[in-house]
DNA sequence: CGCCGAGTTGAACTGAATCAAGAAACGTGG
DNA sequence: CCACGTTTCTTGATTCAGTTCAACTCGGCG
């Protein structure tokens, strides 16, 4: 029988509390997504968050040019929300679209909200998962504030080199914040220099 | 008697347990700073967060060139954590600074998480909170992907017009992430045209 | 009064965007 | 398996937003 990487994920993370880790994986559905499908649209209202066993998710955002701006990427072992509408029933500012097939956990707010009430380890484990998003979307706003496209993208690679191979260059770009042509010049450049 | 900011923020923000209110009040002790006083530097390790009672308080980085890059303004009625130390005990890479003489409501990590067990109403407040914090990040990373400087610098005057006012322009240059220079003819071009 | 830091203005420069055209990679259907 | 159109990536020429550096103005303050 195959293991979910959510199971390890849970064992490895939440100091496996066998009861919690079993309930969550009873209770949140697994769903399959084709390369393209959208899992969530701008506009819609969702209350659910997701954990990617299997794939790769993209949110991105689009403006009034109808220019679209990655937000973030998330392969296995990620996951994935829609905050403002979890949280306070707005309807969403971003898609979630699938990258690659994908298969997902899906997690309703109520669980998490009732696993965190009755269990305090669960709950910590939550707040930090919270925590850590913050620090990264700091770590970004850093970045897009002070460094060069090059020093951008440099950075990207090291950190997610894995998500580099498997993701289009064009989202790459728009999670960089530069066009698609600017991006291949940077390559370019980068290629010669070593 | 002064009946202080926090007090009236919690009252209609926790929706009034009384006996939560309480707690946090009594347990929180205040502090005050002034104008220029460092709440934590860069690379100190801390795990408490502040609810500003009055004053205002900036949150930057410096990079390896010595710039310093502005994350956030916390006027009255906000909070101001540093969420790596709070929950990894990693030494922070921001530091926070009074730009008015400013007194704050410090919060132990430790009464928040006590207080999340014991208290649902609480607990959800909380969450709610760091749900709001990442969705003004994520819409913030989306503006300096895509929008202008021009364009950035509208969006904060119609967000945060008092806080415009309080700042030097440097600071709010660096928020938006570009020179003090570039702010100026931004704000001649603006007064031209209306 | 004179200094000092914050803000403004100007001129030259540069990183990245734009527009346009070509090359390479990709999937789909015959 | 090749031929086809489609999308993605690259390259070039030009333009533009924003930086840099330097000089100047202004208001506050000892």
């Amino acid at each position: 029988m195959k293991t979910f990487r959510f199971k390890t994920y849970l064992t490895s993370n939440v100091e496996s509390l066998e009861s919690i880790n079993k309930e969550l994986l009873n209770k949140c559905k697994q769903q399959q997504f084709k390369k393209g499908d959208y899992l969530l649209r701008e506009g819609e209202i969702s209350k659910t968050s997701y954990f990617v066993e299997d794939g790769l998710l993209r949110q991105f955002s689009v403006d009034d040019k109808g220019k679209e701006h990655v937000i973030q990427f998330a392969p296995e072992n990620w996951f994935m929300a829609n905050r403002e509408g979890e949280c306070f029933n707005l309807p969403s500012s971003y898609n979630i679209e699938a990258i690659e097939d994908t298969t997902v956990f899906i997690i309703e707010k109520e669980l998490i909200e009732n696993l965190s009430k009755t269990n305090s380890v669960f709950l910590n484990f939550n707040i930090e998962l919270l925590h850590k998003h913050i620090a990264s979307l700091q770590k970004r706003i850093t970045q897009l504030q002070s460094k060069t496209a090059k020093e951008r993208y440099l950075d990207f690679i090291k950190t997610y080199p894995d998500v580099l191979m498997r993701v289009p260059q064009t989202y790459v770009a728009s999670y960089l914040g530069i066009t698609p042509e600017s991006l291949s010049r940077v390559r370019k450049e980068i290629s010669i220099n070593k």
